[in-house]
RNA sequence: GCGCAUGUGGCGUAAUUGGUAGCCGCGCCAGACUUAGGAUCUGGUGCCGAGAGGCGUGGGGGUUCGAGUCCCUCCAUGCGCACCA
């Protein structure tokens, strides 16, 4: 009987779905496995065969830790809020909540056609009230948290209120805050606390919330008419659909993501995750230790603070420099400066965050004629604008010391400003020494330290001169929280008298109001603003903002754990037992957007005690993506003609995308392409040996493109176990590449030879019940050894070839052993499971193959009595001798220099011979 | 500019600890069988060379009896960050 996949799939995929195979309890006592994907978005254009790479992989390795016993946690869902059904809603009007719907079943029938052992009954949808209900929930848990220093975790706000009744609130004191957001706050006393009004307390709490309402400067996208997060900003574009992004200030909720900026930097070093992904995790946190230093005003009350990480060299300042949006640049340009300020300024601000990046070498700045005292040595000190200093670091201002930092070498040479040396070691004249190596000179009491030294000693006289202290900042920003858009949790406030609120949590769900159109108001309110009669308790209204699209995956792996509890995020039940994901895999763009997003909400549930782990997930991998090869075809300009690839150099081409599927192997179906696109009817064609080829290029897989693989395709032609095998087979995870299906056949013949090994006829398998020889149990042992190790490190590309190797040995040993083929069955049954599921049945089994133990592999039957020892001179294999490994390194060289073929190659005693027991013998001479 | 990856046959790749470089698959070459197939089976296939032999893991250098693997340096490609004081 033949390999029947497309029967064979169908009636898995069914049996499965009956028999509910893969549901999934909590059972105490048994060891539990939690493999988790991240979950798709899921858009209009359905899965190409990318999307299935890493679920294969991670349902190999379910499947296999199944069968060793333990209790695997393997569940899906779909992020299912998000701009494009947005964007799609807003152009055709359908309700996004219909498309989405409409694309999930149609994942779910592509997911289903590979065979996956998703627990469905565990799906989540962060679209669906069910679900966000707990997102609105966790933001209310953030709302009521602040983050004490002294403790170092997040805790009830009301214990902060209560040290406010008690003792007011000391700015100095270390237990607060003390970030770019908090230095407006100013210190208080227990009485004046008592004394505030409602709104003035609320208005100091929310300068200590974790989720909290402020004016920020923000990344605004007037395309998508929306705010965005830093990590949705590339290149000052948006992520998604690459409109510009510009900066405005706005109120704005956003989530304290930098108090936890520490502690997500410290615990990378316990997790097993990419280095990658831990160093850009890093570099996106970007803590720096420094100084803050206060400089004077002259003719002005109060000072200037500055940030640095150097300061050994304040003697070495020639200027200060503030940055454009800077609150003090208006108070203290001189009268005569202000025109050229003033414009300096309005110029700056006028730019793009664009520009401003293109514009990085460009040395632009403007003296405000005010001047600060050096702390030091008295001197007056010129303070200018410029752009180079940003806003949103440090304190927004620096000290400049030309002598010795790039930038603000550049800005003294361009205005011809001081610059003066005080570290020795490098020659200020040509270029600024910026090496912390060297001893200080021309400065003062530091002069003669080297620079660690100094910027010790300076730290403490700075802040024994009490203007300024030893400090950690960070390059990690707040995270805007509110989208000015539809498709998202609505966020559970709402105000009364001006002063957010959250919902009482058993009004939860707060639910997204139906509107009519998905576009802002006429005044360019958010689209929830056109929601009717839509107030809190039918007097207040609600907060119109929505939550960006990472709030849903922030915490979804808990809700898997737990998904139809109506009481509670997740019960402690279900996440003391399932504890936090053992294996995540998913794509390494979201190396800083969604995994620390993750980190910081765990963190956060943790530190309030809901749950037992302060990390999402312990082993981490990111899949390859699998690129797209698009074709093309050329132009000839201003004609129908189109020329063949290889001629294309004699005329001026434009290269058009040509859909894949009609340029097999990169030869244009000419009457296809005709029939593609109307304007394509009259074309005509200047072809190279008879054919038209196409170019070739390597692109991201993308409907645009014209490049995508549905794997129902190939599902169709091949059956999804091939499919399956095929991928993993295709080159370690980890690696990108490029689709291609040479050598798909190669996979899918294995599947048939192995087929035919089993003796098929009828239902039944016609196996001899025969002992299995030696060399039989050898194959069979080592197989199972190799395929467990590599599962175990997560290498399937070379368990598929391991599998090959077997059946190739097998095939030579003629074996057709019920005994060797019977456990072959279990150990291929995670990456090929319909085949190995059918083969069990017709091997006489009752039962499900999922429910089979993984075989073990036995020493004894892997135990060699001689080797082939290589027998090399000077490092080069000369000729092989065949040694029984019993034998001593003594009695191994004997046999080497006593053998016929050695006197071919030495002549006399060698110098040296060197015995690596069964693995190689050198010989020197 | 900084950081992180990755460079091995015509192609995808393998070599888990420094120990026979090229397993497995594709492709290609030769052959067998035939109910002529996108089937199956056998043999071959890193490069140069008729052969003996030589050369070979991006280039150069080093450590070592021995290097794809370790160290230094340079080059190429991909990704991330980029005035972060």
């Amino acid at each position: 009987m033949d390999y029947n996949f497309r029967v064979i799939e169908e009636k898995w995929q069914r049996y499965w779905r009956e028999q509910q195979t893969y549901r999934t309890h909590e059972t105490p006592g048994q060891k539990k496995y939690y493999v988790l994907d991240m979950f798709p978005y899921p858009s209009g254009a359905g899965l190409h065969v990318g999307h299935p790479l890493g679920y294969i992989a991670s349902d190999i390795v379910s499947r296999y830790k199944k069968l060793k016993g333990f209790n695997v946690l393997h569940p899906m869902g779909y992020d299912a809020f998000g701009l494009p059904a947005e964007q799609y809603a807003i152009q055709t009007g359908q309700h996004p909540k219909l498309t989405t719907r409409q694309n999930i079943s149609r994942y779910r029938e592509q997911l289903d056609k590979i065979g996956f052992s998703y627990d469905w009954s565990r799906e989540i949808r962060t679209c669906e009230p069910d679900y966000y209900k707990w997102t609105q929930w966790i933001f209310i848990q953030l709302f009521h948290s602040w983050f004490n220093c002294l403790t170092k975790k997040a805790e009830p706000i009301e214990k902060l209120i209560s040290a406010f009744e008690q003792h007011g609130l000391n700015c100095n004191a270390p237990q607060f805050l003390t970030g770019d957001i908090e230095k407006s706050v100013q210190s208080f006393s227990a009485a004046e606390w008592k004394g505030m009004t409602e709104k003035e307390k609320s208005d100091v709490l929310l300068n200590f919330r974790l989720a909290y309402l402020s004016d920020a400067w923000v990344n605004w996208c007037p395309a998508l008419g929306t705010v965005l997060a830093n990590d949705e900003v590339k290149d000052g574009f948006s992520e998604r659909g690459g409109y510009p992004v510009e900066r405005k200030l706005m109120k704005q909720w956003s989530l304290r993501i930098t108090a936890y900026a520490e502690r997500l930097l410290h615990d990378l070093d316990d997790i097993d995750w990419p280095e990658s992904v831990k160093e850009a995790q890093r570099n996106w946190i970007g803590r720096s230790e420094g100084t803050s230093i206060r400089f004077k005003l002259v003719n002005h009350d109060g000072f200037v603070e500055v940030f640095t990480t150097r300061p050994d060299t304040v003697f070495g300042v020639s200027f200060l420099t503030l940055a454009p949006e800077h609150e003090l640049v208006n108070l203290i340009t001189a009268p005569e400066y202000r025109s050229k300020v003033e414009e300096y300024v309005k110029g700056a601000s006028a730019k793009s965050e664009r520009e401003r990046q293109t514009e990085v070498k460009k040395v632009s700045g403007q003296f405000t004629g005010a001047y600060v005292l050096h702390p030091f040595t008295g001197e007056h000190i010129p303070v200018w604008v410029a752009e180079y200093v940003l806003a949103g670091y440090g304190t927004g201002a620096v000290m400049a010391v030309p002598g010795h930092d790039q930038r603000d070498y550049l800005f003294a040479k361009h205005f011809n400003l001081p610059i003066r040396e005080v570290v020795s070691g490098g020659n200020t004249e040509v270029e600024a020494y910026t090496a912390k190596e060297g001893l200080l000179v021309h400065s003062g009491f530091l002069n003669g330290l080297g620079v660690k030294q100094a910027i010790h000693e300076a730290i403490l006289e700075i802040e024994k001169l009490g203007i300024g202290k030893g400090q950690v900042n960070y390059r990690l920003r707040d995270a805007a929280f509110g989208r000015q858009r539809y498709w998202g949790e609505p966020i559970p406030v709402f105000y009364k008298d001006g002063i957010p609120h959250t919902i009482e949590e058993s009004e939860l769900p707060l639910l997204l109001p139906e509107i009519d159109t998905f576009q802002p108001t006429e005044s360019g309110e958010p689209p929830l603003a056109r929601a009717r009669d839509w107030k809190y308790r039918g007097k207040y209204e609600y907060e119109t903002t929505t939550m960006p699209g990472w709030a849903g995956s922030s915490w979804y792996f808990l809700r898997y754990m737990d998904a139809n509890n109506e009481k509670e995020f997740v019960s402690k039940e279900a996440v003391n037992y399932w504890q936090q994901v053992d294996f995540y895999l998913g794509g390494a763009e979201h190396a800083t957007g969604h995994l620390l997003y993750l980190r910081f909400w765990t963190k956060f549930l943790f530190d309030l005690g809901f749950i037992p782990v302060k990390e999402p997930a312990r082993k981490l991998i990111n899949q390859g993506m699998i690129q797209g090869v698009s074709a093309f075809v050329y132009r000839i300009n201003g004609t129908h003609k189109f020329v063949s690839a290889g001629l294309r150099d004699q005329y001026e081409t434009t290269p058009l995308h040509v859909d894949v599927s009609i340029a097999p192997n990169h030869i244009l179906d000419i009457e296809k392409f005709r029939d593609w696109r109307e304007d394509f009817g009259d074309a005509e064609f200047i072809l190279e040996d008879g054919i038209y080829r196409c170019g070739a290029e390597v692109e991201k897989m993308s409907k645009s493109k014209y490049n995508v693989v549905n794997p129902d395709d190939i599902i169709a032609e091949y059956g999804a176990d091939t499919l399956r095998l095929y991928e993993m087979f295709l080159g370690p995870l980890e690696q990108s590449k490029p689709w291609s299906t040479q050598g798909i056949n190669g996979v899918h013949n294995f599947l048939r030879r192995w087929w035919r090994m089993f003796n098929i006829s009828g239902d039944r398998c016609v196996l001899s019940e025969e002992e299995p020889t030696a060399a039989e149990l050898k194959v069979l042992h080592k197989t199972i050894r190799k395929v467990e190790e590599d599962v175990e490190r997560f290498s399937f590309n070379t368990t598929v070839s391991a599998f090959m190797i077997c059946v190739n040995e097998l095939s030579d040993l003629k074996c057709h052993k019920r005994a060797i083929l019977e456990p072959l069955v279990i150990l291929i049954a995670p990456y090929a499971p319909h085949f190995a599921e059918e083969l069990w049945h017709l091997l006489g089994h009752q039962n499900s193959v999922t429910s089979a133990s993984f075989p073990e592999w036995k020493e004894e039957y892997l135990v060699e009595n001689d080797f082939e020892y290589p027998v090399s001179i000077n490092g080069k294999v000369r000729f092989k001798i065949n040694l029984s490994l019993q034998l001593s390194k003594e009695e191994v060289e004997q046999n080497v220099l006593r053998s016929g073929e050695i006197v071919k190659f030495i002549q006399g005693t060698p110098k040296k011979v060197i015995v690596v027991p069964g693995r190689i013998v050198n010989v020197v001479v």
